[in-house]
DNA sequence: CGACGCATTGACAGGGCTCAATTTAAGTGG
DNA sequence: CCACTTAAATTGAGCCCTGTCAATGCGTCG
């Protein structure tokens, strides 16, 4: 991809971009360079110092924190128009969490420098990313008060919905979660083993909720997952 | 208190001013007006709209998410030169916490357009707050993964570990913890209920690791918490 | 076609939650 | 200063959810 192909119209209505000018924007975007992963590349790992700061641009990254003994914890995953390391870039910290493509992904990179310099002279710019950051802080503190409060298997309803929300397509036969996700990742996302689960799919199977081949999932009755989110005899 | 009681010297040493020249901090905690709360007093409920933003002189507040059926999560406790409702201000959301003091506690407030003033006329705070926002971050990451990946007992000795470097205090018997903290507040802060709370520290006090008043800890052989954070076996 | 990784399922055990009953400590008001 | 009230803490019994282990099935890809 050349920086030409930027989807500028798309881009430049990002959150990041709010109340800044088109072509200041455009001078942002411009200081970057281009970066393209491959499925299952890693972008960077915990404990590295983060001397890069990430804005994705197709594709998909898997943020996540690895435990010693060898379990991980998904953070989030990061789609089109989110941003990556942002805030350790400014710290010059060593970036405490791991990021992996889960699918070919294009990125806009920037170094230190010039995003340290780019955020003395765009100040917008510093008020959006504490937004953002906000937006982020928000959505792992709402999944620490799930992971401390509720049982997996409302856990695991939480999970598909919320995914099913920023990737879900429309078809014939119920809503297909497009981004590939495996038993293992869901696990990861949610605090719990790939067996639990399995096991909790399949239910849902056997009951039509969803129906799901190899690594993709269709969710056939979003109705009772949401019941089971709301429902505190569940 | 008055604002010329503010102990100058440890303020302007925050990160929250770091960069900043002394008379523009001073200017900033100008801006502010002095609050003062009784212990147990709720500082804003969740699901209020943040139209003030906090920075903590003395005394403690606790910051927790409240569940549907009654149950709580701790997000964290915030201490001298620390800030509450920050980045909600910026945005104009509702925050989605609640904070109560758990002692008497006094605060500098500002309101939304004096805060938002501030923050143009002087770029580097909100540099600073970025740097203070990934702070939080990293830690509710870090106990995100924590709560995912851990058994009960040694996420309670990294709580009170955590809360013995940031409050305790040496005397001839141990190392106190003088933040009042009970059963109940322990466990909404490690994701498990105040009777497993109560029976780790039956166990631990029957070891002779720490001793308990009513509502009082103190931590007489740290290095044996510590080996249960950090040994697999365990 | 074989090999590998992902997914499923059963059996089993145990950590931790729930519920209930006490005990202990801290206020409170006479 | 003591009885009384109330909240916090402790402890036991029981059980259920869910993690662990092991075996097997199934897709995918070289």
């Amino acid at each position: 991809m050349r920086k030409q192909d930027f989807p500028a119209d798309k881009l430049f209505r990002l959150e990041l971009f709010q109340d800044i000018p088109k072509d200041k924007a455009a001078g942002i975007l411009e200081a970057g360079s281009i970066k393209s992963l491959q499925k299952g590349e890693v972008l960077f790992h915990q404990g590295n110092v983060a001397n890069k700061c990430f804005l994705v641009l197709s594709g998909r990254l898997k943020l996540s924190k690895l435990h010693e003994e060898g379990r991980e914890a998904v953070l989030r995953y990061i789609g089109f128009g989110e941003l990556a390391a942002v805030a350790a870039v400014i710290k010059e910290n060593q970036y405490p969490a791991s990021a992996k493509a889960i699918c070919v992904t294009e990125l806009v990179v920037w170094n230190r420098e010039s995003w340290l310099r780019l955020l003395r002279q765009h100040p917008q710019l510093a008020v959006n990313i504490v937004g953002m950051a906000f937006d982020r802080m928000e959505e792992i503190q709402q999944r620490f008060l799930e992971i401390s409060a509720e049982q997996t298997e409302r856990r695991i309803a939480r999970a598909i919905l919320r995914i099913m929300q920023h990737t879900g397509t429309r078809s014939d036969k119920g809503i297909v979660i497009e981004m590939e996700i495996s038993r293992e990742d869901l696990a990861d996302f949610t605090g719990t083993t790939h067996y639990t689960v399995s096991r909790i799919l399949s239910d849902w199977t056997r009951k039509g909720w969803v129906s799901t081949t190899r690594r993709q999932i269709t969710v056939l009755d979003a109705h009772s997952l949401i019941l089971l989110t709301e429902d505190p005899s569940v």
